[in-house]
DNA sequence: TCAAAAGTGTTGTCCTTACACCCATGA
DNA sequence: TCATGGGTGTAAGGACAACACTTTTGA
C-alpha cells in the first residue's frame, strides 16, 4: 500500500481486483469431521460443491466479511463469539476464470450444527463429511486441505480444542475432538492428565455429570477456560510435517 | 470467489479494491535485529518510514509480487532460494486515506544485508534497528510486530533460523539468530546439542573451522540441513503467550 | 453380570535444565 | 597468562508413553 504506484492515482487504470472471503467452517457432527458446503448453481463449476463465501463491501475489512458470510450460511443469530481465523490470501491470477479474484481464505470452528441454508447464489447448502466432497470447485480443495492442516496445528500449540464444543462438555468429547481432526486415537489417561495440568485450558463445572451416550460411568463437565495456549504443546502421536 | 455477487458481473460497479503487498524483510546485523524499510517521499506519510512493498500487477500472484518487490528493493539479483512466507493479509477499510488497499503481508529472513536502494516513490532506504524507527507509515506498525512474532513462533517450530544465516555458519551464530529474534539468551551447551539431535536441522562442513571474532576457539562450521520441522519444538525459555 | 465409558496409579524412558569443566585462539 | 568463545560431561527434575487397574452406569 501506498508505495510505488505505476500510474498515479487513476483508480481505474488497471482491470479491477475482486476481493473475496472463502470460508472453511468446521464442525463435528456424529463422531466425523464436516465441512460446510455450498452447491454452485451457476458456471463456471456449476452443480460442484464449493466453499462458502463472497465479495468483500466496501465498508468493510475482510474478517467483517468473513463473519457476515457466516451468519447468512449458518442462519447462526449470534456468530460474535465464534471462533474465526486468517487462514491465508490466495491470490493465483487463473483462480477464477472469469475476473481476477483474490480471496482471503478463514478458518471458522463451531460446537453443534445448525442445518445451513442456500444463499441466493447457490442451489444447496449442508454439512459434508470432511472426506467425502472432492473436487470442490475452483482451488477450494487446496484452501480445505490447507484449513485441515492448520486447524491440526493449532490444536498442538493452543487450546482451540474448545471451540468445537458445546459451552459444556466433558474431557471425552474434548478428546475426541483431537482424535477427530488428527484422525489418530489418543490415549485417555494422558489426555486427561496433560488438559488438567495445563492451567486455563478447562475448568470444572461443580457438581455436574452428564451421561454420554447412556453407557458408562457419567462424565464430569467442564467449561472452557481462559489460557490461549498450550505450554508445553501437545504434540501429534505421528510424528508427521507441519507447514505453518 | 464466484460466490453472491449482488450486481451480476458488472467489474466496474463498485469501487475497485486495490491489492497490493507489504514486505517485512528482516535480517541479523551486527548482532541486532533490523528490518528494511524506506522513507515516503509524499504523502500520505510523508518523511516516515514505511515497509517496502507495491501494487499486485493483474497477471501476478501476491506471492511473485513480493519476489518482484524484494529483488527491486535489495538489489539482489537472485531471490529465488530466499525464504519468503505469507503472513496475513490486511484489510480495514480505513488504512489507506487515498483509497481501498488490501495488503497481503509478507516475512522475508535474509542472511546478510546488502545495502538497498531507494525504489521510485521512496525518498531512501535502508536498514534499521528493529527496535528503533516507530512509528512506521500506515499501520506497519501493527504488520511488523505480527511479523516479528510469527519468525519468534516458527523459530520455535521449524528449522526456520538458518535463513538468516550464510551458506556457512557456526552453531554459535545459529544460536545467536534465536537469541536476537527472541530477546533472551540461550545455554549454549543444550542449544548445541539440541541443533544436533535433530536430523536434518544442520548438517557439517568436513574439516571446516571459522575464527569467530578473532578471539576464542575456532568454530566447526555447518550448512542447513533438509529437515523443515522440529520435533520436538525448540520452546522459547520465558513461557510466554504465542498468539496464532 | 456384562459392556462401555470415566477415572486413578505406576513405571520406565526421553527431554530439558542447570551447571561444572576443558580446549583453542588472540592479545 | 588472561579473556573469549567453542565444545564435552553429568546429574536432577519434568514430561510423556504404555499399561494395569478401579468405578459407575445401562442393558
Amino acid at each position: 500500500m501506498g508505495h510505488t504506484q505505476p500510474h498515479g492515482y487513476d483508480k481505474y487504470a488497471y482491470e479491477p481486483f475482486a476481493v473475496t472471503v472463502d470460508l472453511a467452517v468446521l464442525t463435528i457432527r456424529s463422531g466425523a469431521l464436516h465441512v460446510l458446503l455450498v452447491e454452485r448453481g451457476q458456471d463456471p463449476y456449476a452443480g460442484h460443491w464449493a466453499l462458502p463465501g463472497g465479495f468483500v463491501e466496501p465498508s468493510e475489512s475482510a474478517e467483517t466479511a468473513a463473519r457476515r458470510e457466516l451468519a447468512e450460511e449458518t442462519g447462526l443469530a449470534d456468530v460474535t463469539g465464534l471462533h474465526l481465523e486468517q487462514l491465508r490470501t490466495y491470490s493465483e491470477p487463473d483462480r477464477d476464470p472469469r475476473m481476477r479474484v483474490v480471496s482471503v481464505a478463514f478458518t471458522a470452528l463451531l460446537p453443534d450444527a445448525p442445518e445451513p441454508h442456500a444463499g441466493s447464489d447457490a442451489a444447496r447448502a449442508g454439512w459434508l463429511a470432511y472426506d467425502k466432497p472432492r473436487p470442490l470447485a475452483f482451488d477450494h480443495d487446496r484452501i480445505l486441505a490447507d484449513a485441515h492442516e492448520h486447524v491440526g496445528t493449532q490444536l498442538e500449540l493452543t487450546c482451540l480444542a474448545t471451540a468445537f464444543c458445546p459451552a459444556e462438555f466433558t474431557l471425552g468429547e474434548l478428546q475426541h475432538v483431537y482424535e477427530t481432526v488428527w484422525g489418530t486415537a489418543l490415549d485417555r489417561p494422558n489426555f486427561r492428565r496433560k488438559v488438567l495440568a495445563t492451567p486455563g485450558f478447562v475448568e470444572p463445572v461443580p457438581g455436574a455429570a452428564r451421561l454420554t451416550g447412556g453407557r458408562g460411568k457419567p462424565a464430569a463437565l467442564y467449561r472452557a477456560g481462559t489460557a490461549t495456549t498450550l505450554q508445553p504443546p501437545l504434540l501429534r502421536p505421528n510424528p508427521e510435517g507441519r507447514s505453518a
